[in-house]
DNA sequence: CCGGGCATGTAAGGTGTTACATGATTTC
DNA sequence: GAAATCATGTAACACCTTACATGCCCGG
């Protein structure tokens, strides 16, 4: 359900295509909620089953037509309702990575070095390009009143990669102090 | 498929029951994946079906009678190439509560202040209590040669925690100045 | 006497992933 | 000449969640 409540919140600020909508969540949802394009593009229709959404077709010469979906105020009243009055489910998280990290007592110390020093890398890139979106949408730390919470959460995504960047860099030195110890 | 190297990793250190296997999720492996008891019963069968695992079952005469799996040579060759050889795929996460604050825009402040301090709660008392699991096992930061996984993944269950909670002060602070310039 | 722990599972339905399909235009 | 972008979607399958079922023991 909760993706439905996403897609009403990115609606309830700006009419959108579907293709537009799964570029906003690549771009900033992602921090915190995942999406495949035909997960919602099948949660559109759904929506606009149940009078949440209405769209219009536009035809292009050059592309495809496009469907633009907007909110309707039955879907904005479902939107409030679930954020103020349901419960809030635990976070869940599933991390490949820290999945095999869990394991590394089975390889050899050097891959284990490996594989963070790669994620490492990720997550340097993922960081450099966050802080880039966040100084072009909020230069000064100042935000437009229906962007708070994309300012709190992008915050929040900035924290994160420098903490898991900290945490993969002190990983690291454990693994390397191990390593000595071997020879 | 990743479940069912999570739940080997785990046989790979001891043989276990799938009960006891759902308490080990909720103790250490929550912090990076998330499973249900159905599932991993399911996935238990399947697993041995394909001979990863095999199972002796124990009467009992107070309890229910219970199935202690272990992992076979298949199993460990299985878990071993995935570990070395399967692409790590990117980390996804879901949560709720920062799905909310992404809208706190269309609530009043004090109400968006209030589900922070929820969750600040939360996840003090999930911080306290990894602490003291940490505390038990690791003391002093030792730890034992199969235990390196567990060490260096609570370490960043810690970390995400404490940051998490820093963040939490933080988006706080920023509400509350919003909420006195809205007086 | 009620709730939680022990211990296992089935069944139904909801959500997520992967592969495929279309087809013109722009960029390397 | 190949790949990416625009734009939409279907179909099949895999995975996850929720509700239900059993039944005894122990502590408050």
């Amino acid at each position: 359900m909760a993706l439905r409540y996403a897609l009403l919140g990115l609606l309830a600020k700006n009419e959108a295509t579907g293709y537009e909508l799964t570029q906003q969540f690549k771009e900033t949802v992602i921090h915190f909620w995942t999406a495949h394009h035909t997960q919602i593009y099948r949660e559109l229709l759904k929506m606009e089953e149940e009078g949440l959404t209405q769209s219009k077709t536009v035809q292009q010469n050059d592309y495809p037509d496009k469907k633009i979906y907007a909110i309707t105020d039955k879907g904005f009243e479902q939107l409030l309702e679930w954020m103020l009055n349901k419960p809030v489910n635990a976070p869940k998280l599933k991390d490949d990575l820290l999945l095999r990290v869990s394991m590394f007592h089975f390889i050899p110390t050097d891959k284990a070095i490996n594989f963070l020093e790669t994620s490492k890398n990720h997550h340097k890139m993922g960081l450099e390009m966050t802080k880039q979106w966040s100084d072009d949408h909020f230069p000064n730390g100042t935000y437009k009143e229906n962007e708070l919470g994309e300012y709190l959460t992008i915050e929040f995504a900035l924290r994160y990669m420098e903490s898991w960047l900290s945490w993969c860099n002190w990983a690291i030195k454990e693994l390397k102090k191990k390593g000595e110890l071997e020879k």
